[in-house]
RNA sequence: GCCCAAGUGGCGGAAUAGGUAGACGCCCGGGACUUAAAAUCCCGUGUCCUUCGGGACGUACCGGUUCGAUUCCGGUCUUGGGCACCA
């Protein structure tokens, strides 16, 4: 009989959908594990090979972690809000909602097709009104404990998208869905305050099993740094070339508060308030203006390509340095941010690269007060002695921070302070597919929550979401909608007419998993407790800098609030690489293109499909995809089918020939998969899909040059590839043990059949093979040496190294 | 500019507490079976030289440590990713 494998994968997908198979238990005795990779954005196109070069890998941990007897979680949903969505509505000139249900459609028919194992009993997206209920409620929770909270502020926005951007999205300044550059804009825009978590969030960064890399730039977004802020006395020229002191003082942000005896100049950003409230006591006011109005037209990344420095002193202004109580002149420089610090610098030309640059340029006088380095050549960065410090001289560093800090305090003149780079969510779009903002807008009341009782507040149908240059969302149009009674006084009020991000849904789903279908509360207490938090998480490297920051946040907020019992959302996460096409590029919907998947199940088969996917290359690794080598795979799953023909059917034991062979198999599969969380991260080797696969290949060869498989052999065999080709796998086990595999238990191996009395090891003449000799495990150094001699037709020998069952090396 | 990761046959990739480089597979070549082809099976396959015994070279490049380096150290080049005037 040939290897049908049409037939043979139709058989066993509807037989696992009608039966539940993968479907987890709540509550069981069995240890539990749940397993998730980044749920999907479903669209029109159907799924791409990133999909399931993600979702693949932790398809093969859930079987195998069902087979080592764990109960297994690994859930399935739809991130469905959000402008992906929207725009394929808008061009294709459909309602969102219908588009979302179509693309859920053609994702649930494709997933089905590669034999993914997932539970579609707790399946939901995140445009049910079920779920986006709680999602909603949570917003009520943040509005309620004073963290989110609407306010004008200086916002990325998409012109073309026509919305408000997080910082998140905005990444280099490009909006991550349409790749156009985002304007900065001034707006009345609702914020979550995610600033006020970085401490929290760093914390989590540290607990989580990441690689490091990743923790590095999650760290790197938060962006702590730890410094001071000292105050400037500022002074204004008066009449007949006297000075007064203003009533305002310039409060700076520095990491380096030991440099401040080298304070040659001050810098504020053009945004700065300082000039408005000054503008009579500046002479050169409209040179500032001339330039602060140019530094504005320049956007984000101009601003930052363009490296020349550019400034106006501010004529009539000056600051005093309260160590040494000398005036400086203040500059107003584009190369200073409102958006960090207090939006104003001193500036250290001697010790800071940007200083150095703008002091040349403007002639101004560089001050070495850290030994170590030439400062008329360039700005010192280093380590050293304090010098031209008064009272800080001679100290290193770090001491002279603390001292002078401490110093200026007692005169209430610094603090010690910390800095975030992070910024807090702005968190509303000015769209329509999205989660609607619980919130009424009462003259009387302010900001008023929905009660929990209202919600779900339901996204009303609308005819036209086109967005448009407005600034409103299209939910402004929906007037039956957007006109309500305040909850609190009863008086007519408005609803907020924004959405809620796409990011929104993303932030706690993993939670929703453990209890779906929950109508009274999020998620309730005993599933939390039972499930806890997910064991593996896997997606993008993209999402390291975004989602998994949002993730955390609302994470740790709802264990704040006593919502869940544990902190941490995810013990450990695990990073895949992308596929490329042949150019280097990444494939995706995007790009055109893409491979159809299921063109490739159709001409190979699932089982088949899986297999190459895993064996091409490394999990964390980029891949060039191409079907050269698919072969392969194909060639090897017929040999599995043709084990029907030599297995021994009633030989129940394990053969001599092929025991060690097989015990190897079992070992690399269990090692080579997914470590135990005992395992220490550093001594961990897991994920190695592609050399689990050659260990099967290597048995099969085994097998193949003996003619024959015992039954026991096959058994352990079939149940150790299950995993990764759990069709074929299935089929050939009912036919011969006339049982479901997947109610087996994945086989032990055992060290001790991986010994062997006699092996061959290396001969080195001088570092240099040649060739190899026969040893006894543990047989004695003198007996070895004599060996390697005759070996090389030596009768003696300058040195002879040995090490033990490795190698003989020897010197003459 | 800064930070991180990577560079191994014609190709995808193995092997790093330093110890037989190229596992496993693709492609390719030769053979068996066949009227023939496909499928399948067997053999070969890093490069160069060879008197067919073997020899020399070889893990981006240069240098170092070592009996021994793909692995460790220093420097250079290339590719990919992240951050980007963050004070």
């Amino acid at each position: 009989m040939n290897y049908n494998f049409t037939d043979i994968e139709k058989k066993w997908q509807e037989r696992w959908l009608a039966n539940g198979t993968f479907n987890a238990e709540d509550f069981s005795k069995k240890p539990k594990y749940y397993v998730l990779t980044e749920f999907f954005g479903p669209s029109g196109k159907g799924i791409h090979l990133g999909h399931v070069k993600a979702f693949t890998p932790s398809e093969v941990i859930a079987r195998y972690k069902r087979l080592k007897g764990f109960n297994v979680l690994y859930p399935v949903g739809w991130d469905a809000f959000g402008l992906p969505t929207e725009n394929y509505a808008l061009k294709m000139d459909i309602n969102p909602k219908s588009a979302t249900q179509d693309s859920i459609k053609i994702f649930t028919n494709q997933l089905t097709r590669l034999g993914f194992s997932f539970d579609w009993s707790r399946e939901f997206s995140t445009t049910d009104p079920s779920y986006y209920k709680w999602t909603q409620w949570i917003f009520v929770q943040l509005f309620k404990h004073g963290l989110a909270y609407k306010a004008e502020g200086e916002v990325n926005f998409c012109a073309s998208c026509q919305t408000v951007l997080s910082n998140e999205d905005s990444q280099g300044g490009i909006c991550d869905r349409c790749k156009n550059t985002v304007e900065v804009r001034r707006r009345s825009v609702w914020y979550l305050k995610m600033k006020s978590y970085s401490e929290k969030m760093l914390q989590a960064i540290n607990e989580i099993d990441l690689k490091d890399n990743l923790k590095d730039s999650q760290r790197n977004w938060v962006g702590k740094s730890e410094g001071a802020e000292i105050i400037f006395e500022l002074a204004s020229k008066g009449g007949k070339d006297k000075t007064e002191k203003l009533k305002d003082k310039l409060e700076v942000f520095t990491t380096r508060p030991d440099t401040l005896y080298g304070v040659t100049y001050m810098a504020i950003a053009p945004e700065h308030p300082l000039i408005k409230k000054y503008a009579k006591k500046i002479a050169n006011l409209d040179k500032v203006i001339a330039y602060a109005k140019e530094a504005a037209a320049k956007d984000n990344i101009e601003r930052s390509a363009d490296k020349q420095k550019t400034g106006v002193v501010l004529d009539g202004i000056m600051a005093i340095n309260p160590a040494t109580q000398k005036q400086i002149p203040v500059f107003v420089a584009d190369y200073i941010m409102m958006g960090y610090g207090t939006g104003a610098i001193m500036a250290v030309p001697g010790h800071d690269t940007r200083d150095w640059e703008f002091a040349k340029k403007f002639n101004l006088p560089i001050v070495e007060v850290i030994r170590g380095g030439n400062v008329e050549l360039e700005a010192y960065t280093g380590d050293g002695e304090l010098v031209n410090s008064d009272i800080i001289n001679g100290l290193d560093v770090e001491t002279a921070k603390a001292k002078i800090i401490k110093h200026l305090a007692t005169k209430k003149l610094a603090t010690a302070k910390t800095n975030y780079k992070m910024q807090d969510w702005p968190f509303n779009r000015q769209r329509y597919w999205g989660e609607p903002f619980p919130i009424v807008i009462c003259e009387k009341c302010g900001f008023v929550p929905c009660s929990d009782k209202d919600l779900p507040l339901e996204l009303p149908k609308i005819k036209d979401f086109t967005p448009d240059a407005s600034g409103n969302g299209p939910l402004v149009k929906a007037l039956e909608w957007i006109e309500t009674h305040c909850p609190k006084c009863g008086i007519k009020a408005v609803r907020e007419s924004d959405t809620m991000p796409n990011w929104a849904g993303s932030s706690w789903y993993w939670l929703r998993f453990l209890d779906p279908h929950n109508q009274n509360e999020f998620v309730s207490q005993e599933k939390l407790k039972y499930w806890g938090a997910v064991d593996l998480y896997t997606g993008g490297t993209e999402h390291v800098t975004r989602h998994m920051l949002y993730a955390s946040f609302w994470h740790n907020f709802l264990y704040d609030i006593k919502a869940v019992p544990h902190k941490l959302p995810f013990i450990r996460r695990m990073c895949n690489g992308l596929i490329l096409d042949e150019s280097g590029k990444k494939m995706g919907k995007s790009s055109g293109n893409a491979i159809d998947p299921i063109e490739v199940i159709n001409t190979y088969g699932a089982d088949c499909f899986r297999l190459h996917i895993l064996f091409m290359g490394d999990y964390e690794f980029n891949t060039i995809w191409t079907l050269e080598g698919i072969n392969g795979c194909s060639n090897f799953l017929k040999k599995v089918w043709s084990l029907l023909d030599i297995v021994k059917k009633d030989d129940n034991s394990i053969s001599s020939t092929h025991e060690k062979a097989l015990h190897q198999m079992i070992k690399r599969a269990d090692t080579g998969i997914i470590a135990d969380s005992n395992v220490a991260t550093e001594d961990r080797a897991d994920f190695k899909f592609n050399t689990v696969i050659a260990g099967f290949m290597e048995f099969m060869n085994v097998v193949k040059k003996s003619g024959y498989i015992t039954k026991e052999e096959l058994r352990q065999y079939l149940i150790v590839m299950n995993p990764f080709i759990p069709h074929i796998t299935s089929e050939i086990y009912e036919s011969v043990f006339s049982k479901d595999i997947a109610n087996e238990n994945f086989p032990k191996f055992d060290e001790s059949k991986l010994v062997e009395s006699t092996i061959e090891i290396p001969v080195q003449l001088l570092g240099k093979l040649k060739g190899t000799i026969s040893i006894e495990v543990g047989e004695a150094s003198d007996s070895i040496e004599k060996k390697a001699l005759a070996h090389l037709g030596l009768a003696t020998a300058k040195k002879v190294i040995y090490v033990p069952n490795k190698i003989v090396n020897v010197i003459v």
